[in-house]
DNA sequence: AAATCACGCAACCGCAGTGAT
DNA sequence: TATCACTGCGGTTGCGTGATT
C-alpha cells in the first residue's frame, strides 16, 4: 500500500480526517452515491474505497473484537453449506462484515479445520478455481454458488429467510442485552443455533 | 538492541450484476 | 435495446505490529 497518493487518488490507511469527512457525509446524506460522496466531499479517494470504509469501518452496525466460538461454529456451518459466500454468511451473522468473515475464515477457521494454509486461487485465470469435490453431488449456479444439487437456489435464499424471521422472532420475545454497546445475538445462542441445524437438516437432505 | 518472521487486518483490484438513461 | 454508471462481491495484497531469534 502506497502511502498519499501520486496526484489524484489517494491510497492505503484512511487518516481519522478522512473517516470525519465520510461520516459526516453519510449522516447528512445517508448511505448509497459513494462515487458523489467521493466528490461532493473532496476527499480523494474513489467511490468504492468510500463505501468499503463505510461498511466495514465506520457504520454504526460494525461490531468489532474477537469472534465468539458461537460464531465461529456459525461461520463453519454457513461455510460448509454456502462455500464462499462470504456476503451471504456475514448477513446471517449480525454485526460481522464479509471482509471481517472472510479474514477470520482465511486467517483462523481454515486452519482449525485442517486446510491447507490459506485458501488461495491456483489459478489467476479462474476466479472461482477451488471447485467441490466431484464425487458429492453438488452442482454450481451461474454464480458458481455451492447448492445442494436437489434444491434450488431459491429454496435455499428461501430457508435462510425463514431462519431470519424465526430467529427475529426468537429474538423478540427474549429481552435485549447489550454488550459493549452492541447487542449481542449470541446470548440467544441455543435456540438459533438449533434453528440452524434445522435450516441444514433441510438444505442436506437427500443429499 | 536489532533483525527476522509470522500473523492479523484493512484496503485494493477485477469482475459481474443491476438500474437508469 | 444499448450503453453507462454505480454497487456489490470475492480474491488478493501488503502494511503494521507483536513474537521470536
Amino acid at each position: 500500500m502506497e502511502g498519499a497518493g501520486n496526484g489524484e487518488q489517494r491510497k492505503g490507511l484512511w487518516t481519522v480526517e478522512e473517516d470525519i469527512i465520510l461520516m459526516d457525509y453519510v449522516k447528512v446524506h445517508g448511505k448509497g452515491k459513494w462515487n458523489r460522496a467521493a466528490k461532493f466531499t473532496g476527499l480523494k479517494r474513489d467511490g468504492k474505497s468510500c463505501r468499503l470504509r463505510w461498511m466495514n469501518y465506520l457504520s454504526p452496525s460494525v461490531k468489532r473484537g474477537v469472534f465468539s466460538e458461537e460464531e465461529d461454529d456459525l461461520i463453519i456451518r454457513l461455510h460448509k453449506l454456502l462455500g464462499n459466500r462470504w456476503s451471504l454468511i456475514a448477513g446471517r451473522i449480525p454485526g460481522r462484515t464479509d471482509n471481517q468473515v472472510k479474514n477470520h475464515w482465511n486467517i483462523h477457521l481454515s486452519k482449525q479445520l485442517g486446510f491447507k494454509g490459506k485458501y488461495k486461487v491456483s489459478d489467476s485465470s479462474s476466479k472461482f478455481s477451488k471447485k467441490p469435490d466431484a464425487s458429492l453431488n453438488i452442482k454450481l449456479s451461474s454464480n458458481d454458488r455451492l447448492i445442494p444439487s436437489n434444491k434450488t437456489e431459491a429454496e435455499l435464499q428461501n430457508v435462510l429467510e425463514g431462519s431470519h424471521e424465526k430467529a427475529k422472532e426468537i429474538t423478540s420475545t427474549q429481552e435485549p442485552i447489550l454488550t459493549s454497546g452492541f447487542y449481542d445475538p449470541y446470548l440467544y445462542a441455543p435456540s438459533l443455533m438449533e434453528l440452524l441445524d434445522e435450516s441444514l437438516d433441510f438444505l442436506w437432505h437427500d443429499f
